[in-house]
DNA sequence: GCGACAG
DNA sequence: ATCTTGTCGC
């Protein structure tokens, strides 16, 4: 299914309204829950593209069956850019069109990993915890940049972890999914543990660095992307 | 003040 | 994110 998305009334337009948005709703972060046990329920797979030129943005929604990682429902939203990249505030330039993707989904969507930090981030509220706030459901985030942030050596294996670091405060993981690859950065979002953040991360790399809920969503995006700019109806 | 900086 | 050719390897 695919619908089109307006950007909320009252969303940012400025730097300084988004982080006043950010300190308001930080505080409704659920951190005391240990969240789904990877392999079952389900999970969905977030993620945006943009084509700034013509205004155009795809959002996309895939959800997999936690156990089998089959596409159980897939669902995409397009809609306008909603704010500038800048760093710290993502979450205002993809949260409208992720919820109109997340929206038009008739399957519980479970835990949504987001393709980006949650909080892994300077004021501790990046997309997954935004999201998760706005929609109540479990998020982490799996980013594949340190963003700022610092991490000592961590072991060639997969499954090998090293704290992520914000001074000395452990904001996230940098996590090996594939041995001897570039590790991913993981942190929570909403109504979910790090220990248990990192364990679906490992159960969703079966075969690639990166989730298989994330490369499901960025194909997902980039095609209603195309589809969007071939044929306006925004 | 300057640079670095998720996607 | 996005712009982009060829190339090395399973």
């Amino acid at each position: 299914m695919l619908t089109t998305t307006g950007i909320p009334d009252g969303w940012p337009t400025d730097e300084a309204a988004a982080r006043a948005v950010q300190d308001a709703l930080r505080d409704r972060v659920a951190l005391d829950e240990a969240g789904p046990p990877p392999g079952t329920g389900t999970v969905t797979g977030i993620d945006v593209a943009y084509d700034d030129e013509h205004d155009v943005v795809a959002a996309a929604a895939v959800v997999l069956d936690a156990a089998t990682l089959d596409v159980l429902e897939e669902a995409t939203a397009v809609g306008h850019v909603a704010f500038p990249y800048v760093p710290g505030l993502l979450a205002f330039r993809e949260i409208p069109a992720v919820l109109g993707a997340l929206e038009a989904l008739r399957t519980d969507p479970g835990l949504v990993v987001c393709d980006g930090y949650g909080r892994a981030h300077p004021r501790r509220f990046g997309l997954a915890s935004h999201l998760g706030v706005l929609t109540g459901l479990p998020t982490m985030g799996v980013a594949k940049n340190p963003f700022a942030f610092a991490h000592g050596e961590l072991g060639r294996a997969r499954g090998s972890t090293a704290a992520l670091l914000d001074g000395a405060e452990e904001v996230g993981r940098a996590l090996r999914t594939r041995d001897g690859v570039k590790p991913v950065y993981v942190s929570v979002g909403h109504r979910i543990s790090l220990d248990n953040a990192c364990a679906h991360a490992l159960s969703l790399t079966p075969a690639y660095r990166v989730p298989e809920t994330t490369r499901r969503a960025d194909r997902l995006c980039r095609d209603a992307l195309v589809s969007a700019r071939r044929r306006p109806g925004t």
